[in-house]
DNA sequence: CCCTTTTAGTTAGCCGACTAATCAAGGAGG
DNA sequence: CCTCCTTGATTAGTCGGCTAACTAAAAGGG
């Protein structure tokens, strides 16, 4: 069987993004905001307090990463966690006034690269590319679960 | 300024290569194979006793990380390092023959994958898709530049 | 020919992701 | 109630990525 991985579409995606998130590494750079941690301040910037288990879901990482990851922000000074008042499990995320500034950074270099990313698509295409972007979820969710 | 991080192609590419690799790795689980491993040992398929330097080059890694990489490999009895003749600086990567066999299941699985990935999409789709993937990394490739 | 620079690889230390095992608090049923 | 089960979070251990600092061999240049 002739399959030339080198030459597949999913390698190229898969550069593509690692490109992706140097750039956004560089442009982040001196906020004490490290590779993974936009995304995470990203759905903070939309709801400040939420369970680590809900932010988990949302960024598509693991509960225990998740700990993890706040830790070393909560280190940072960038985010706290505070008990949640009626069940005595859960703790909640909150944005400091450091992380505050950082996200606010964050948003604009995201919003900077995401342009630089699009800027040679026309509206067309970039309807089209989120369709085709869809199926192939669509198609791999569906793998996973005959699977698993 | 209005950004909806969640609502942003590159979110979704991201969440979308994450399923592919999630994939790859339930398809692959009983060969010794871990998950970063699939991409090198389809360089070593293509052409055997490489250096690591270029090897590295080929799957967009640092040097540093292929060095840990193939450590693992070679405990796992996938790879073997020789010495090369000449230029006693460098060491040249062989498949074993245990890694022959697994490289052949994990070429199959990236195939099976790949075709699941896109089965939905026409010929023109997957041209029109290259195309884009190809003009977001050479503005990336840009931005990289300008910025370092 | 020796000294300096370049180059291939390694090591150490950090961050991000996972699984599996554990802990602690809440809930449900007898 | 008290036990058992479920659930949110954490810990430990592994893998994959990076940078920075280092080693050792090769290549140049005076």
């Amino acid at each position: 069987m002739e399959f030339d991985y080198s030459n597949a579409l999913t390698h190229l995606m898969s550069h593509v993004l690692k490109l992706y998130r140097h750039n956004v590494d560089m442009l982040i750079g001196e906020y004490d905001v490290s590779p993974g941690q936009p995304p995470l301040l990203m759905r903070l910037a939309e709801k400040d307090g939420q369970i680590q288990k809900e932010l988990a879901r949302q960024i598509h990482v693991k509960p225990a990463t998740l700990t993890v990851m706040i830790n070393r922000m909560q280190k940072a000074g960038l985010v706290e966690r505070k008990p949640d008042q009626i069940d005595q499990r859960v703790s909640r995320v909150y944005l400091t006034e450091k992380g505050r500034l950082a996200t606010e950074a964050v948003k604009n270099a995201l919003y900077t690269i995401e342009q630089k990313c699009f800027e040679h698509f026309s509206s067309e295409e970039k309807i089209l590319f989120r369709r085709l972007l869809q199926q192939m979820h669509d198609d791999l969710e569906v793998l996973r679960m005959t699977n698993s």
